[in-house]
RNA sequence: GGCCCCGUGGCGGAACUGGUAGACGCACCGGACUUAAAAUCCGUUGACCCGAAAGGGUCGUGUCUGUUCGACUCAGACCGGGGCCA
């Protein structure tokens, strides 16, 4: 990898490199751990957990992926473990707010976040139930409590367990959903199905009014408060469920175009707007309004509040594996859970780990677990879990402030390098690095490790490096460099064994679509694969990795290095221009107009069109026969410093073919002569009726009376226009003239 | 189901706030140089029609409507692809 990269001709500060996983810098995470639990932003708790049967470890929310481990694939499990978590809900309004602050982020991926926090505002309130308790639900349509029929616990509600203990056919329920994947989609999908617990709870505005409470599989527990109302006009789970159950469906909401007495909801659920009917004083309300007088009711009666819900749940950190950063916490019989002291620190991994035991096999471990309690002195044993590797990833940015610093973060460095100016990576990091980055930066603010709220000011997300794959009779994937093409069908090289050809996909070891960057550099030179990559495809896309396209890029390294070469009459480096012949001043002209176009696309990451002004320029020099030789100097010069961000190693080297001492590196950025880009004239094109029929050119600025003159004079106009008179003419001032007849 | 993004030649893709659609590259074809080839250089290439030619015309940015002097660009509906949340 680092190889590769020094291949390429990179500019990283290699002596900044360390890794996540060097002792070093996993002990200062065990510091930046124990600084976060002294500050109760760490704590540890029994939940239902996302296991992953193959990796044999659990697994956050943000991590399970359409119900599958992120790693793995293989479906997760539900099971109750006790483990370490991030108080990361504590940040939810936070997080979200910062949102708004990120302006050179993607939309989309601010959207992305905002929907996985998931902020809703609804009401909190409790209903009376038939066994003389209360049940607190939430809801965010409090507004459509006149349209309730029944009361859902979800499968994990304390009160669905306590009453399955006494309830056969509640108990098999509750084990059936426990099949069902966590994921939420999963629970959607599933057919709706409920279970009678024989408890009414009774209407919060009419006492004698009783609801069925009934435990439902598609109520999730780690939403609200795991219970809520049905109203199955108005929500399309409670409708299905209330179908199959041969529950009512009262509307309360009404559209503006629908009469109240004869609305019926049928198949589908009405969520839009409208006006409260059936809903006793609610009736003619907006459902606005009548959120507001239901909650302001039932805050005044002491049974509801108004409260933020979130879906974002607390980060899950531990991890059952041998790896990472051991979590630096002892359990002792006597004192419980203490924090290792930093004097103890770091904890460092076994040196030798025995893979051949059942489960983790640091917990396996018997003598690096056995240790002493820094409380009592008695014997304890260590926490045998790692910290989930999405841990180092999120704040190593600030560690590269100064890598080599006693403490996580250097304040001094940080703040002078903090906030990253411009971050880079796929989209696929939207919700999972990007959200816990943005949370420890802002949990490191509070610790006053750093000064700024969030990690990355910009942020660009590019695309995949693609390429076809193949696969042969046994249907084992087959690597591009055993393959050859023969009229459009792919062979094993050398042989008439076909191979199938698949589609074009992200590169990847698993699927051997892989062209080792090695052979394309020793084929055709870093420069080259740099230039391609950057040439055709903006870097937010996709890009499809073909061999046709990489050669023309090759001619065109050759072609710049010919034209710095083999150029004649070039006069000595530094020799002002001062011919002003046609063709010198439209050299140097194009040779401008590029420093600034070239200037302004990479400034806005857009190498394609970069690319493309070079390509102009790199022809306009080509054909400049006639230009004076310090005119072809300069463009020649500009093509040079403009390549060399892009192509550094072939700028070098034409550099010091241009007859310079110094490097391309120590040499400024060109700057445009904007006397030289603002041509004196200009080309409109004429339009009769909106098609174009020709063109004129002006003076830059021509009196508007002059051009629509000079555009009515034109053949083509007068043969368009058939005789008849222009009813009006619009002249855009250097750009266009339309004539209406 | 909701929200968001995308749809332009044979291909990758240009086109700034509505103002000459197809820049630039790839591929293809033709030509020059060469005994020949490679390399290089020059030229054609959205579709269709008229013309011997010069040239001229019609259509054309997923489909259909609309707004406008003018729409790849704005609005609405739909089709297709992708993403996120369900």
């Amino acid at each position: 990898m680092k190889a590769e990269l020094k291949l390429l001709g990179l500019s990283i500060d290699w002596s900044r490199e360390f890794a996540t996983c060097d002792p070093d810098y996993y002990h200062q995470q065990q510091k930046l751990f124990l600084k976060f639990y002294e500050a109760g932003f760490v704590y540890r708790s029994e939940a239902d957990v996302n296991w992953d049967p193959v990796d044999m470890t659990v697994l956050a929310n943000e991590q399970v992926i359409d119900g599958k481990g992120w790693r793995s694939g293989a479906p997760v499990e539900r099971r109750k473990l006790s483990q370490w978590f991030f108080k990361i809900t504590d940040f939810a309004d936070e997080l979200l707010q910062g949102l708004d602050t990120l302006d050179r982020w993607p939309e989309k991926v601010r959207t992305m976040q905002r929907n996985w926090i998931g902020r809703s505002e609804g009401l909190k309130f409790q209903f009376a139930l038939s066994n003389g308790t209360g049940l607190d639900v939430f809801t965010t349509r409090p507004d459509t409590l006149f349209g309730a029929s029944f009361v859902a616990l979800s499968p994990e509600h304390p009160l669905a367990l306590e009453l399955a203990l006494k309830d056969d056919k509640l108990a098999a329920f509750i084990e059936e959903c426990r099949h069902v994947g966590t994921a939420e989609a999963d629970i959607e999908k599933a057919e709706k199905k409920g279970c009678d617990t024989g408890l009414t709870a009774a209407h919060p505005f009419d006492p004698d009014w009783k609801l069925p409470v009934m435990v439902a599989n598609f109520v999730l527990m780690g939403y609200g408060t795991g219970a809520i109302f049905g109203c199955p006009a108005h929500d399309q789970r409670d409708l299905d469920f209330a179908r199959k159950y041969d529950l009512p469906v009262t509307p309360v909401v009404v559209p503006s175009d629908a009469d109240p007495k004869t609305f019926a909801v049928a198949a589908e659920a009405y969520t839009g707007p409208g006006r409260l009917a059936n809903s006793r004083f609610l009736d003619g309300m907006t459902v606005e309004e009548g959120k507001a007088e239901v909650a302001a009711r039932l805050e005044k009666d002491g049974i509801g509040q108004r409260t933020v819900n979130y879906r974002l749940r607390d980060w899950l950190v531990s991890r059952q594996r041998p790896w990472g950063c051991p979590i630096p916490m002892i359990h002792c019989p006597t004192c419980g859970v203490m924090p290792v002291p930093e004097s103890a620190l770091p904890v460092l991994l076994p040196e030798k780990i025995n893979f051949n035991v059942k489960g983790n096999p640091l917990d396996a471990d018997i003598d690096w677990k056995t240790s002493v309690c820094p409380g009592c002195g008695e014997a304890a044993v260590r926490d045998t879990d790692t910290l989930d590797t999405f841990a180092d990833s999120s704040w190593y940015f600030a560690r590269f402030t100064n890598p080599h610093a006693d403490e996580p973060v250097d304040k001094a460095a940080a703040d002078y390098w903090l906030p990253v100016d411009q971050y880079i990576g796929g989209i696929e990091h939207a919700i999972l690095h990007l959200l816990y980055a943005r949370y420890f930066t802002r949990a490191m603010c509070k610790l006053g490790l750093v000064s700024v709220p969030e990690p990355f000011a910009g942020l660009f997300t590019q695309g995949m490096v693609c390429h076809e794959t193949y696969k042969n009779a046994a249907g084992e994937w087959v690597t591009p460099d055993d393959i050859e093409k023969r009229d459009g069908k792919a062979f094993l090289i050398g042989t008439d064994t076909e191979v199938a050809i698949g589609g074009s996909e992200k590169m990847s070891k698993s699927k051997k679509n892989v062209i080792a960057p090695e052979t394309i550099i020793a084929d055709y030179g870093a420069d080259t694969i740099r230039w391609f990559m950057l040439s055709d495809t903006p870097p937010e896309r996709d890009i499809e990795w073909t061999n046709a396209g990489a050669e023309g890029c090759w001619r065109f390294v050759n072609r710049i290095y010919r034209l710095c070469t083999e150029s004649e009459g070039l006069p000595a480096p530094g020799t002002p221009v001062t011919a002003t012949d046609d063709a010198s001043t439209a050299l140097r002209q194009a040779a401008h107009k590029a420093i600034a176009a070239v200037t302004d696309h990479l400034e806005h990451l857009r190498f394609n069109s970069a690319v493309a002004q070079l390509y102009t320029l790199a022809n306009a020099v080509g054909s400049a026969d006639k230009a004076d030789g310090a005119a072809r100097r300069e463009a020649l010069e500009a093509i040079v410093l403009l390549c060399a961000p892009m192509m550094p190693h072939l700028a070098e080297e034409c550099w010091k073919e241009l007859g310079h001492t110094k490097l391309v590196a120590e040499t400024p950025w060109p700057k445009h002569d904007p006397a030289l880009t603002a041509s004196d004239s200009v080309t409109l094109a004429i339009q009769v009726n909106g098609k174009r029929r020709g063109e004129i050119t002006m003076p830059k600025d021509a009196d508007s009376k002059l051009v629509e003159a000079a555009a009515l004079a034109e053949d083509a106009v007068i043969r368009a226009l058939e005789g008849k008179a222009p009813k009006k003419v619009i002249v855009v001032p250097n750009r266009i003239v339309n004539i209406v007849a």
